[in-house]
DNA sequence: CTGTTAGCGCCTTCAA
DNA sequence: TTGAAGGCGCTAACAG
């Protein structure tokens, strides 16, 4: 008998196991584990102990099986985690569930929708109480909550085509329109515009922003100056360069996205004209590059903190479920301009 | 009887209610949904008709309870979302799981042990197969597989302090040498190094690779050019703005982290003395700087990547659980240099 | 205060 | 080929 090592074993012990140990009944190890007040100090204590020798942990998904409660995980879908909008997006969305002690599982379609149905599909399955999701596409009837039997369903950066579906959105419109003016302010008259394919909601919100600071202004809409880009990278550049080089040729332009900006900056640098650029989506260090750069920013983890807010509110039988509610990311004009010796 | 609406009920149906629907009994449904063979077609067709018109989704938690079997998740434990790297290491980790239909459970610690261990704990009380950590500290007890009944467990980025964690870390010796040694080619004597708090395994790593260029080049190592930086926003610049300072100033620096390198950047522009800039950790748009830029670049998805393969590989029985493995993923060097008209 | 019974939704095992 | 019984780990609901 020389002091035995005291060997973990492998296979994870049950309920049963820490009761046979505390020579108790299973009932008193679960009451205990739970918090409930009427289980005897000693009892606590000779259960407790058992706990702590065997390593025990509860199982919580057999838990929530008997309890019926929750699975206490949000799904969370993006359309590209390698986009550091999304990972932000993320990390709000798995601050606000931490706060209740819930869990963020991660789905990344790609864009793809069919890829989208399936992880929607999987979730669902997988009793996540909730669903946020950004949409690759426009056809929401695989994300309507009445066909996921009441899932609740948040949308993020896109609006719902199907009721009883809360999103959030950011200002594309306000934002666009105020980056487009602050161009004018600096007196462009003639403004390029990088846009995004026209199915995309965002795209036309940008698009609708920009016209209307030149309208405001007085000024028509060029449509030679307009350009929609596939999100393909180099598109962006081959479009701004494009613009460049046309007969009468813009002085300044506006992107509707980061991609576009980055292309459209590197092509101005390459050309050398000295265009000026602004662009929606904040582009960080954009204060190290050489030339000035304005930017529509927003705060990209609000978005998943809102989202998370609206999804637990879903949650909360409380607060009863409302109609939909559409929430919008308030954004400011931002202008980064090359540092340099004093 | 004028066309009654088909209302989904909001309560997921169970296998039961299919089964009563079809007419059929649970066991039929149940060996339907397998795709167990031993199904006659007709009844195959009644099940997946009750299927459809229910809107059925099987429980996946209450089959993984019956079944033994896996969640079918990975825990991702990091110190930081907010950082892309992690969020590309999340995509690379995501991207191999969602080959096996798993799903990725996040976790942000934010750098807190204490919060780390409550993660871990819930992970596994959540029965993830595997999980995979960046760690916060340096103490990984309770990290370990044998106090978690054999749970799986892969470092990224640090070496484990505990036996059978297998792990992936990135070339920091040797990424760090090339890049000195870089600078060295260029004909610096004096580097600065900007290095990370000494109890962190890669801020050893990194400057041992930096000192290591130096000795190969048979110059010693100046004390009164290396600097430890906290990680807060800001010291690095202070750091470095201390180094250009000094009577004899470096004409070169080598940072160790990306946060290092911005922050010697910024006051390298500042103080405009033109001192050449290395860095671990690639700066995204760097070529869009004022200033060349050389970075130790890796790809970071494949850290995630790998992680997960090797936490699958730990899964899969017929692998056997050998020794615990270290993958180091490799470095390259790369300097932009900024755009401008030809 | 503690223990017993029963069952969450599904699947393994055995019988028909 | 189909169905009935039993149990995965846990906990409500009811005893005692």
């Amino acid at each position: 008998m020389g002091g035995s090592v005291s060997t973990v074993p492998s296979a994870s012990p049950t309920m049963r196991d820490v009761a046979a140990f505390a020579e108790v009944s299973p009932m008193t190890v679960s009451r205990t584990l739970r918090g409930d007040p009427r289980v005897s100090p000693e009892m606590r204590q000779r259960v407790l102990a058992a706990v702590e020798t065997l390593r025990y942990r509860r199982n919580d998904l057999a838990r929530g099986l008997r309890t019926g409660r929750s699975s206490g995980l949000l799904g969370l879908v993006v359309t590209g985690l390698g986009n550091p909008f999304y990972s932000e997006m993320a990390l709000g969305v798995e601050a606000l569930a931490a706060e209740r002690d819930m869990r963020v599982v991660l789905g990344d379609t790609a864009g793809d929708v069919d890829r989208e149905r399936q992880l929607v599909d999987d979730l669902a399955s997988r009793r996540v109480d909730g669903i946020i999701v950004v949409p690759a596409g426009n056809d929401h009837r695989h994300l309507d909550p009445a066909a996921l039997h009441g899932l609740p369903v948040v949308f993020a950066t896109r609006p719902p085509s199907v009721p009883d579906v809360d999103c959030v959105v950011v200002d594309d419109f306000g934002g666009s329109r105020a980056a487009t003016a602050s161009l004018l302010a600096e007196g462009h008259e003639r403004i390029g515009f990088l846009g995004l394919g026209r199915s995309l909601w965002t795209g036309t919100e940008r698009l609708r922003g920009y016209c209307a600071a030149l309208e405001e202004a007085g000024l028509a809409v060029d449509d030679a100056l307009l350009r929609s880009v596939a999100s393909t990278s180099g598109a962006a550049e081959d479009a701004a360069r494009a613009l460049l080089q046309l007969p009468d040729p813009p002085t300044a332009m506006f992107a509707a996205n980061n991609r576009n900006t980055v292309g459209a900056y590197r092509a101005i640098a390459r050309a050398g004209t000295g265009t000026a650029l602004a662009g929606f989506d904040d582009v960080p260090l954009a204060d190290l590059f050489a030339s000035p750069l304005t930017v529509v920013a927003y705060d990209v983890g609000e978005v998943g903190r809102r989202a998370a807010q609206l999804l637990l509110d879903r949650l909360d039988p409380a607060a009863g479920s409302g109609h939909a509610r559409m929430l919008t990311v308030p954004t400011s004009v931002k202008t980064y301009r090359p540092l340099g010796g004093s």
